[in-house]
DNA sequence: ATATAAATGAGGAACGTACCTCAAATCAAC
DNA sequence: GTTGATTTGAGGTACGTTCCTCATTTATAT
């Protein structure tokens, strides 16, 4: 309804408030030296105006440039080639406006290589880094040298809580665990045995997300025998076979949760065991096989996180943290998606 | 790992390519006449050295302004009241960078009045229109005579398939009703009776849901036994009294599913027949009243959209249409979240 | 070789903000 | 009323791109 006319700029602040334009700009940016009594007259300027800052011409003119590096675990992982996938379109986007990324690989499970590795980055200049990484004592230590060189830390996907690190960018694992217990309790009906199963107990993810599953299964759920968690220590065959294993020698088994990756050996087993109608089962993170699970009726329901968020919000932390801004922590909460082959509508 | 030098510039381009600044701006923007050859000696330059187009300063040159209005019905409701929000929040980030929002409120059922309002506003110098409204023949004809002028348009939340809208942003709504429909048929085991409900069965959603309800029904679920739609037409006391009886009368309910607004009256009913502990309820939008639900566990699944997505969705749209850009379609797609108790972690 | 068209170059202004310097004005304290 | 400190003003340059004009060079057709 109400006219354009073009948005107002510095100078028209500096007109209304009748103040000059380095006035208008030292309120704008903090800077000292200004009495209160004018600090007022440009607010209230501004906000008769309705000013708002043009964001394009102070990036342009700020000229901050920012450097951010990711580090991801090496081998092959759905998950990672994921957020590497994703880090690649957040990069072609706005979001990433001015900032130039470095991706680096670090072994999966050897803490002393991953700080070897991560000590021959060179900090000066580095902004900001973003861990995908466990939590070990030599990584704490990293962490707290990497704050000490005045570079903003981060976890990503999971978290360092007893470290320095200034922020976690992730889902809350326990309630992704109570989330999928709670699902697993609405599809298992009658009395009846849970089967838990992951790679390794060893991870803070999965115990995290056993807790928040058996808190669930124990306060809503009774009826609901939940197995001791089965662990394959990264050997697909090895899960394969204990899976298999306890679908053939449990008659009881009514759901299946797997919490960790290695799902491909899990639809196996339940392929071979031909009981995959009975169970339902709950899986984590979407990847091509379990999004093939899901649309073959093996899965029934895939907790999952949103990477293209996961890895803007990071940027956005990083970002924020760099330049000592606040962070939005509401914007930044990942959410648990809740995926069933309904609602598989994501871009393949 | 790589050293950051400074990022290339237009400059460098014309330097490495050895041709003017003009002709690489020429190349950059698409403009005509520049020999073959020539453009892929830029595009030679622009590969080599790893160019990207920095966006302020080309959103700061072009001067690029967006007029765009948004058309929500008025009357209180809470997902229009989130729209405005969201609104809101698009306005002060970088999403809205360089537009000009209006919002204007029309009668929610009478489609003579809303012609009447829309046609009253100025569409010269108007870039986009976001409709929310229902389809009917007045807004097919408006719908023609905006594309006429000018305007791009849009239509937001609800589809208006059979006008010339450039593009639907939002949820398939038959999507929607058969993600509903497969969780209701997973959280009601045994044979009985499902109850559904909606404001108005002449609302395309509501139609388009239950279609997609029944099919996964019909063909998955077939012991369960889906009643005729029952319709409040927007009276949340006859809504009210109408499950009530239902609740009552009907022992073999197992599920409710509730595809409109009035979930209040329906948590009423619910409430007073006290059979909320053996049904299975489920409904949509993510609003204060069924937030409160599946804290309560009187509601066990809340079919959303994110309204955030959907209105940054909207922008980024109505910013490519208008610049004649293509839209990237796996980008603007919008998800059908699955919303329980425990990943109900949104920003209250 | 000439006429004509097409392609390219050179240069500059503009966008709105940030940030700098130096001078001038205003204020506070005596 | 003077001194010294604080506050304000005036003016400029820079950021990287877009878009413009006009001159010049190069290619094409005759």
């Amino acid at each position: 309804m109400s006219k354009v006319v073009s948005k107002p700029t510095v100078h028209d602040i500096a007109r209304v408030a009748r103040v000059s334009l380095a006035t208008v700009d030292r309120v704008l940016n903090g800077r000292s030296g200004v009495r209160e009594k004018t600090i007022d007259k440009v607010n209230d300027a501004i906000r008769e105006l309705g000013y708002v800052r043009d964001r394009s011409a102070a990036n342009l003119a700020r000229q901050r440039q920012y450097s951010f590096t990711f580090v991801l675990p090496e081998g092959p992982s759905q998950f990672v080639d994921t957020i590497r996938e994703a880090l690649r379109d957040a990069y072609a986007s706005q979001i990433a406006d001015r900032v130039t990324l470095n991706v680096i690989s670090v072994p999966t499970h050897d803490p002393h290589a991953i700080v070897r590795k991560l000590l021959s980055i060179d900090v000066s200049g580095l902004d900001g880094i973003a861990l995908v990484v466990p939590e070990t004592p030599q990584i704490r230590d990293l962490v707290a040298r990497l704050k000490a060189a005045g570079v903003a830390v981060i976890a990503l996907a999971s978290d360092l809580p007893n470290s320095e690190r200034d922020f976690f960018v992730g889902v809350d694992s326990v309630a992704a665990g109570r989330t999928s217990g709670l699902l697993m309790g609405k599809f298992a009906p009658d009395a009846g045995e849970i089967l838990v199963v992951t790679n390794s107990m060893r991870a803070r993810d999965s115990l995290e997300r056993r807790l928040g599953f058996d808190q669930v299964m124990q306060t809503s759920f009774p009826h609901l025998k939940v197995l001791p968690t089965i662990e394959s220590f990264d050997d697909p065959a090895r899960m394969e076979e204990l899976v298999y294993g306890m679908l053939i020698r449990k008659p009881r088994l009514l759901g299946l949760y797997s919490m960790g990756s290695g799902n491909l050996a899990v639809l196996r087993a339940l392929r071979r065991s031909a009981r995959s109608a009975e169970l339902s089962v709950i899986v984590h993170e979407l990847t091509p096989p379990t999004r093939a699970g899901l649309l073959s009726n093996e899965i029934d329901a895939v907790i999952a996180q949103n990477v293209g968020h996961l890895v803007r919000s990071a940027l956005r932390v990083l970002r924020n943290l760099s330049d000592r801004l606040p962070i939005f922590e509401a914007q930044e909460r990942i959410r648990i998606e809740i995926v069933m082959r309904e609602n598989l509508h994501y871009p393949s």
